[in-house]
DNA sequence: GATATTTATTATTGACAATATACCTGGACC
DNA sequence: GGTCCAGGTATATTGTCAATAATAAATATC
């Protein structure tokens, strides 16, 4: 019940929409359940008005579904549609790969490794929204040395999309620590001069989390009991 | 002061979103306008509440700004922006038009016939709402038989952001009469077998704007007198 | 030139309206 | 007598609005 004095009123939404994802990542809210405004209201505190706007701006985003006068769920993929938001999110990733100049700047060096030990550091402690964050600050900040901000602005649509699929991915442990040692691997291709070879590790890096998905999908969790 | 019965209080909103778009597009609403709610509200004869959802919705698009306790305006885009945009667009566009399978299905190539037929009678009539509406409905079908809608989804999201770049090619002649052959073109194409053709052409079909476009921006237009 | 004041504009809220769903009741047909 | 359907009512939930507060920019004043 810590009030945290919230910066400003414009940040209450994004605060919510933190709070909803969050739950949505790390499965308290499982796909299908419903959003209901009155609840989410009492949950954070906020005034009908933001969490609407919160729940329209998840449904842009794609991990929620709104029906008119009916209400907002968790929205759910089929296998198709992992498989199709990942053929996408791939082919930006290649691509914003392929452009990042090489050997890179020292200074997106020092970034990236800075940021990569704060990720450690949530990784040993088992942070998951930390660990979470810090994955994706790694990525953007790879990809915005790209050059072009509006292919990292599609990349990061396509990194909200599929972040109900990239959680539970993090939040193993074995996952986790090949997360680790390929941004290890990022940051020395970096340093050389192979923009093939970054890119297609880029490109693998998604994948353990898109095939476990897949799996996950494919042989529904059996302590869930009868529905 | 026709009332003409809007069909549901959902479908004000979308309404007020492409009147609004269309006073963008066809320069009424010049980059740097400010969009005052009080003004769109009567203008367009509806409550803040919708006003304020459309201009949320044209920030999310890319084609307004909005800042806090100071309002909205039309973005206006750099020659650097413009470029990068387009560089986004063209990758997205080459790998779609790579993935439909040709030669195209009977039915893909009847839609396209129709719409395109559509595009002439709104070309010589002078349409321009018309006009730009089957245009992007043909592409939208085409690339929509790429297979992968999310694909899809991103092109439309480029193209709502070329909105305001595309729309003045449209409206001159020689440029209309040009779309209208690559058109044709593009049908053609469908019927064969060489993807990377098809796939040429759909970029460089969208090279006449962009390079039109950054044309106008670097000579700026000399009847609008000093500011 | 700095500061107070006014004005234009957007942000927020809570009350109320509209809508869809779930539930319950009554009746008819098997 | 039981069951299933129709209709209507209640309830849960979202949609809409208009009044008010808050903010930033412009203007005037000293």
């Amino acid at each position: 019940m810590t009030v945290t004095k919230i910066a400003s009123r414009a940040d209450e939404q994004a605060e919510i929409i933190r709070r909803v994802e969050e739950d949505i990542i790390f499965g308290r809210l499982p796909p299908g359940a419903r959003l209901i405004e009155d609840n989410l209201m009492e949950r954070y505190g906020a005034s009908r008005h933001f969490v609407r706007q919160a729940l329209v701006h998840l449904e842009h985003t794609g991990i929620v579904q709104r029906e008119k006068n009916v209400g907002a769920t968790v929205r759910s993929y089929s296998t198709a549609e992992v498989k199709q938001i990942y053929e996408v999110r791939e082919m930006l990733t290649r691509q914003a790969a392929l452009m990042i100049p090489l050997p890179a700047k020292a200074s997106l060096i020092m970034e990236l490794e800075a940021i990569q030990a704060e990720y450690v550091r949530y990784a040993e402690r088992g942070d998951l929204r930390g660990i979470h964050d810090t994955n994706d600050a790694f990525h953007i900040a790879l990809f915005a040395a790209c050059g072009n901000p509006y292919l990292v602005r599609s990349l990061q649509d396509y990194m909200g999309l599929t972040l109900p699929m990239r959680a539970k991915n993090l939040a193993d442990h074995n996952g986790l620590q090949v997360s680790i040692q390929q941004h290890d691997m990022m940051i020395s291709l970096l340093r050389g001069n192979d923009n093939w070879a970054l890119s297609q590790l880029c490109v693998e890096h998604m994948h353990s989390s898109k095939a476990d998905y897949l799996q996950r999908v494919a042989v529904p969790g059996p302590n869930l009991g009868p529905d």
